[in-house]
DNA sequence: AAAGAGATGTTAACACTGACAACATAAATC
DNA sequence: GATTTATGTTGTCAGTGTTAACATCTCTTT
């Protein structure tokens, strides 16, 4: 029953149900003991057998964890909020992709392609969750911060490597937020065009070779000695 | 009751239906004369009213035409064909802007980045229909080749901007198709984050700016003299 | 022109879904 | 130990995609 999940259960982010955490006698018990994480846990199964954000349905999940309809609501707002807390939990692995491909290489200008490649490689490798990351369930603003910072420290990583690139003398100088974005869209780009099946890349191989293509491409666009 | 649609509506694709456009006396009949053509026009002015591929229901659009719910699966197989049908539609107006972009500069260069900031310029124009266009509703491949026809159009005016601009000896040589995808990955991950609202980038002229930016960055990595 | 055939609508139903209110039960607090 | 609070359940509502069975129009064929 308890099929592979993440070996990152660990993260625990709200406080508000730090409580519950504190529970160890599970099973049959009229109170779960801890249905928000299960709920995650569930929800995230079934995203990895084709569904998506749209085709992913509350009551499914709940069927999967052995709970009742409604009782994902008492700790997801809605459909949504679950949504999100799935998209953060990708973020936060979008960013150890990132830094894995950082620490790669020494030279800053290739640490920062490698960057971009483990970008595209976290997506290939969980392209449900990639999805459900950027589809377009709004936010909601304010409500899930947490989903905000976790987007953030990703992109930070970015903006710090070309920061880095820069202060080598690798990369040409200025506001290094302008140009994480320049290279953000790439990547993305190419990620989404990959997963949706835009284009004609079979394997992983072709795809990491291809993505080392475009991030060459721009990086011969971004770095000084022109 | 005939609001602002498209102006090019004229776009009549299946020849299976061709019979049915020749009626004129429309209103208040048992069969609809062209109820083809209005669903899409429904669906077209209710996804410009915020709504998304998710949230569009074939029932609204059915009741927003004055026809019955199942009326539709006369003229589509399911939700997803209408969807086909509205992003055909898409790629048929991206690939005017492209090439109104081609068309905007003398230099094959310029020409090259003109197109891609024309391509960031149809997204934020039209937001509904680009998220249509590239949202997952997987096309069951050999079913609408039509869809396929319009992106590969689109898709050609890139790369035959890209070549044009490497018979001037302007681009480095090699396949444009590998190049293509590069720039394709680039607009495409910049127009999806600022649909999005990933990027703070507020009103067209600074998406319009950015986009500059950005294409000018993978030029300078494309161009050839380094 | 009459008649049958085929296309195109309609109604009714099924199995789903997200969401909520009312109720039940366990846990935490006093 | 009693009460409050958190958490889970059942039942319900409106809405959806989709199909089947039926109705109506149009078109060809005689």
């Amino acid at each position: 029953m308890l099929s592979a999940s993440t070996s990152n259960d660990k993260i625990f982010l709200s406080p508000l149900y730090d409580h519950a955490m504190a529970k160890s006698d599970r099973e049959a018990s009229y109170h779960h003991g801890d249905l928000r994480q299960a709920l995650i846990e569930g929800a995230l199964t079934l995203i990895n057998e084709k569904k998506d954000g749209r085709t992913l349905s509350l009551r499914e999940v709940a069927r999967r964890v052995g709970v009742s309809n409604a009782a994902p609501y008492r700790h997801f707002a809605d459909k949504d909020e679950l949504l999100a807390a799935l998209a953060e939990k990708g973020f936060r692995m979008l960013t150890a992709f990132l830094r894995a491909g950082v620490a790669s290489a020494d030279d800053p200008l290739r640490s920062l392609q490698a960057s971009g490649v483990g970008y595209v490689k976290f997506a290939i490798a969980h392209p449900s969750y990639y999805r459900v990351m950027f589809s377009a369930f709004q936010p909601d603003e304010a409500t899930c911060t947490e989903l905000d910072e976790a987007g953030q420290e990703a992109f930070s990583v970015l903006v710090d490597a070309i920061a880095i690139a820069q202060a080598a003398g690798k990369v040409k100088p200025g506001d290094p937020q302008p140009l994480a974005w320049v290279a953000w869209s790439l990547v993305h780009g190419l990620a989404m065009l990959v997963i949706e099946r835009q284009l004609p890349l079979m394997d992983e191989a072709s795809v990491v070779a291809f993505a080392e293509l475009a991030t060459q491409s721009l990086m011969e666009g971004l770095h000084t000695q022109e």
